[in-house]
DNA sequence: CCGTTTCCCATTGACGCCCATGTGGTCCCA
DNA sequence: TGGGACCACATGGGCGTCAATGGGAAACGG
């Protein structure tokens, strides 16, 4: 069963590396994931990461529509041209390109937030507030 | 399996070159494509990059209609008459027209991105603002 | 014959593979 | 129960390879 937990804040290294947590890392193993699906995400300014059936899924929105429909061409524009697979390195490492950063503000440091059947890539502030937002807004 | 993925923006040169990404030519040549089909898209200020198939599949969709109807004229008009075959250099670049320049008001920088069968050709700020929309559109 | 396109080679910087280090936590045993 | 060996994981950096880019020169076409 995939299922992303918890959150965590890593360093980017000199060379624009940072280790994906170790927990998140078995997750992938397990379901023998090689290629991330990465994808700018619809609603929040932070990257989706999870395996090719979460890339197959969103197609799926996509192949119903009529192929020249504003819709279909609005969701492809997003899927395809807001999305990349990556691969982590052998330590288990994810080179933060400007896709990511430019996305989300990343500078110097990510926050891996788990997702359920993904997890995302977050600048810390900017997780810290979403969070507390989602907290206050529970309330009413 | 051919998808292109994900969106980055390269230089052109002085002589109105430009490269063509690495991931975009190594689908290309793995599905032994030589001849690029571009044609000036539907619905976005961009040209739409693929194999001849996507002229094909193109074609077919005129055929269906009457071929004295007014769509399957405008469809001939927009797939033949706005579409031309191109190739890359050995270094995988590609010339940038006036065929690609004035559709697409492209001048110094090309932002390629990727549609799932094909990719395009995006000047960049035109690109940033049309995904921004698209993100926008899915709320509603 | 001249302007444009293609070929070829050089440069630079980015990325992937490999190995090293530090640090916190756990387990074992006296 | 305190200390020490050990391990997992985050992090740092060397180095080779490849992609993006620049520019000279040949080939091509009008």
């Amino acid at each position: 069963m995939i299922r992303f937990l918890s959150n965590s804040v890593n360093r980017i290294d000199a060379k624009g590396r940072v280790s994906v947590p170790a927990s998140f890392r078995s997750i992938l193993a397990s379901a023998d994931v090689q290629d991330l699906y990465c994808f700018q995400d619809f609603v929040f300014p932070a990257i989706s990461v999870g395996g090719p059936e979460l890339l197959t899924r969103l197609e799926k929105r996509i192949e119903v529509a009529d192929p020249f429909s504003p819709e279909a061409n609005r969701m492809s524009l997003l899927v395809h041209g807001g999305g990349v697979f990556m691969r982590l390195d052998q330590e288990g490492r994810l080179m933060v390109t400007d896709f990511i950063r430019s996305f989300t503000g990343i500078t110097d440091h990510v926050a891996f937030v788990g997702r359920g059947d993904h997890f995302q890539l977050w600048q810390p502030e900017a997780w810290e507030a979403a969070q507390k937002a989602a907290r206050e807004g529970l309330g009413r």
